[in-house]
DNA sequence: GAGTGGAGTCGAAGCGCTTCGACCGCCTTC
DNA sequence: GAAGGCGGTCGAAGCGCTTCGACTCCACTC
C-alpha cells in the first residue's frame, strides 16, 4: 500500500503539505498542490482509513441499525438502508449495517470503540431500550421513527397521524361511515411500534371528527390470515364500505378475497393503502394510496447525521407530510 | 474514551499485558488475567476501531456490495445482506453496506483505503466489471453468484442450472410437454446475470432430454406486463399446460390471471415457482416450488470469507442443491 | 550447583495519518 | 524603509493499539 510518506517523497513536500492538499484545511499553491495531486494519481495513492480514524478521530462512517424481524415489511427497510448508504456516500460517509441481533449492546460497542461517527436507527418503539443508551453515549444519532420522549433526539418519520387522518378523510368525503382497519400483525403493536400506533390514534380522531365507525384489525400477512380477518370483519361489521390497509403483505390477499367475495372495487368497496409507490402501482387494481417515501426517509436522515456533525446539528423531529394519491381503488359509497 | 493505557494503569500492568489479555496471544497469569478483566469492566474500557486496525492491519470488517437494482427482487436481497450481518458479528465481524451506486471504483476504494478486511460480492454478473479489479487488489473476495470465469475466486450460490432442471423434471413427470418459463425482467438478461441464464440452461438441457418443449420469456413485475406476456405466450402455444416463474413479482398476477381466464390451478395448468419460501407459502395457491435459500447463502459466504482470513482458504465454487417441494399448484397434465 | 528453558511481563518501536506551532519570504502600509 | 501580516510550507508530536525482543524469575536437569 502507497503511503502519505511515499506520495509526499514522491511530489518533494513534506508530508504534512499532502495531508493539507487533501484536506483543504490550508491553502496551498497551485503548483504544490497539481505536483502533489500528480503524485497521488501517478502512485495511486488512497488514505488509509484506520490512520486517518486513530489520527483525526473521525471514521466518516455511519452505523444503521436495521431490524431483524421479519414481521416487517422487508422492502421499505430495504429501500431506507439504500437510500441511507448511496445519500451517506454522497457526503462521504460509509455505513456499517448493524442488524438487530445485537440489541441494544451493539449501540454500547459501536460508541465504545469509535467505529462510527454517528448512528441511525430504524424501526423504533416507543420506548426504545436503546435510547437510554443512546443518550449516555452522547453519541451523534438520527432515529428513522418517533419514540414517545423525543427529548434531545433527532427524528424523522412520515407523519403517520396526518396519514391516517389523510385516508379516512378521503373515504368520509367519498360517503364511506363504516370503515375498516387492516393493519401490522398483531407483535408489531404489541411492542409499541411508534408508526403503526400513530396511523391508528390518526384514524381514531379524523373519524370521530366525522362521525365515521372504524374497526381496527391486525393482521399477519398472506391469503389465510386475511381471509380470516376480512371474514370477522363483515361479521362484525357488514355495512363496512371501507379499507384503510397498512400491512403490504395484505394488499393483494385483501383485492382477491373481495373480488371472489363478488364485492368490486371501488364500486362496492374502496380500498386505500398505506404502502410504498410500487405496490400501489402494481397490484391487481390500482391502489389509491399514501405512499411511504423511504428514499426520502433514508435520505434526510443522512442529511440530519451530516448536518449534525458539522455542527449544524438541529433537535428536531422532521415529520414529512403524506401524500395521498387517488387511483382506482377508491370511489363514492354505494348508495 | 477510556483507552488501553488507563486499563493498564489502573490494573497495575503494563499496556502490553492488557493487549495480549485480550488477544490471548500470549499467556498470562491466571491473577493478572483476572484483575485486568476486572479492570477493563470497571472502567468500562472498549478498544478503539481505529487505532486496532491501524496497529494490526486488520479492520473486523467485511464490505458488502449490494446491487442498487430495483429489477431484482429485493427482499432475497435483504435477506441475504441480513444473514451476512449476523453471521459475520458471530464471527466477530461487521459489515459495511456498499450499494452498487459507486460502481466498480468502490472496489478500488475500500481496497485501497484498508477499509475492510475482505468483500462479499453481490449480484454478480458474467463478466462483471468488478472482478478484474478485486483480481488485482488481492484481497479476500466471495462472490454471491457465478461469473463466467472463476480463476482464482471463491463463489457461493444456488445451483440454478439444477434448479432449472428440477423444476422441468418435475412437471415432465407429470406429463406436461409444454412449458413456459416467466422470466425475470429482459434487463436482467441484457446484462447477462449468471443466476438467470443459468437457471434457462438448466431449463433447456433438462427439456430436451425429456422432450418437453420449452417457451422463455423474459417479463416485468407487476400485472400489466404478465398479462401482456400471457397473452403473447398461449398465442404462440396454446398447448402450454406448465409455467416454470422465476420473477416473484410476477407469481401473483400470473396465478390471478390465470384464475380470471378461467384456467384452475393445478387442474388444467401447473405452476412452478423459484422464489423464497415465504412467497411460494403466501401466495393464493401454495406453489410447488424451489426455494432461494437466501440466508444459507449470506451465511456460506461469511464463512467463506472467515476461512478465507483465517489461511484455510479455498477457492472454489460452492453450489449448493436446489431442493422441490410440492405444494398445490403442480398436478397431472390434463389428458 | 551451574545451566537450561519456559512462563510471564515489560519497554519501545512503530502503524499512517492529522494538526499545531513555527518559520520563511514577500507584499503591504504608513 | 521598517513593521506587520499573510500565504505557504515544514517538523514533530501524538492518536491508541499491536507486537517484537528482552528481561526476570523459577523450576528443572544432570
Amino acid at each position: 500500500m502507497v503511503t502519505l510518506a511515499e506520495v509526499a517523497q514522491h511530489a518533494g513536500v513534506s508530508a504534512s503539505t499532502v495531508s493539507y492538499v487533501l484536506s483543504g484545511k490550508r491553502s496551498i499553491s497551485a503548483s504544490t498542490r497539481e505536483r502533489v495531486e500528480l503524485s497521488i494519481r501517478q502512485l495511486g495513492y488512497h488514505p488509509n482509513a484506520g490512520a486517518r480514524a486513530l489520527a483525526s478521530s473521525r471514521t466518516n462512517i455511519i452505523a444503521l441499525m436495521v431490524p431483524l424481524r421479519t414481521d416487517m415489511y422487508v422492502p421499505v427497510m430495504m429501500e431506507i438502508a439504500i437510500a441511507v448508504a448511496t445519500t451517506a456516500r454522497t457526503h462521504g460517509y460509509d455505513v456499517l449495517l448493524l442488524t438487530g441481533e445485537e440489541g441494544p449492546a451493539a449501540v454500547r460497542r459501536i460508541a465504545g470503540s469509535s467505529l462510527a461517527d454517528a448512528m441511525i436507527l430504524m424501526d423504533v418503539e416507543m420506548h426504545d431500550e436503546r435510547l437510554p443508551l443512546l443518550r449516555e453515549s452522547g453519541r451523534t444519532a438520527v432515529l428513522i421513527g418517533l419514540p414517545a420522549d423525543t427529548a434531545g433526539l433527532t427524528c424523522v418519520d412520515l407523519d403517520f397521524e396526518a396519514t391516517g387522518a389523510l385516508c379516512v378523510e378521503h373515504l368520509s368525503d367519498l360517503g364511506h361511515r363504516e370503515i375498516a382497519v387492516i393493519g401490522e400483525a398483531a407483535a408489531v403493536y404489541e411492542r409499541h411500534t411508534g408508526f403503526a400506533e400513530r396511523t391508528v390514534d390518526g384514524i381514531r380522531a379524523k373519524a370521530q371528527e366525522t362521525g365515521v365507525r372504524v374497526l381496527h384489525r391486525p393482521c399477519e400477512g398472506g391469503y389465510a390470515a386475511m381471509a380470516g380477518t376480512l371474514a370477522r370483519v363483515y361479521d362484525e361489521r357488514p355495512g363496512t364500505t371501507g379499507f384503510i390497509v397498512q400491512n403490504e403483505a395484505a394488499v393483494e390477499p385483501l383485492l382477491n378475497l373481495l373480488q371472489q367475495q363478488g364485492r368490486a372495487v371501488p364500486e362496492d368497496v374502496s380500498v386505500v393503502a398505506i404502502c410504498p409507490e410500487q405496490v400501489a402501482t402494481q397490484a391487481s387494481v390500482r391502489l389509491t394510496s399514501v405512499a411511504i417515501p423511504a428514499q426520502e426517509m433514508g435520505r434526510r436522515a443522512v442529511e440530519q447525521v451530516v448536518a449534525k456533525l458539522a455542527g449544524r446539528g438541529t433537535d428536531e423531529v422532521e415529520l414529512l407530510a403524506p401524500e395521498l394519491t387517488v387511483r382506482a381503488s377508491t370511489g363514492p359509497a354505494p348508495a
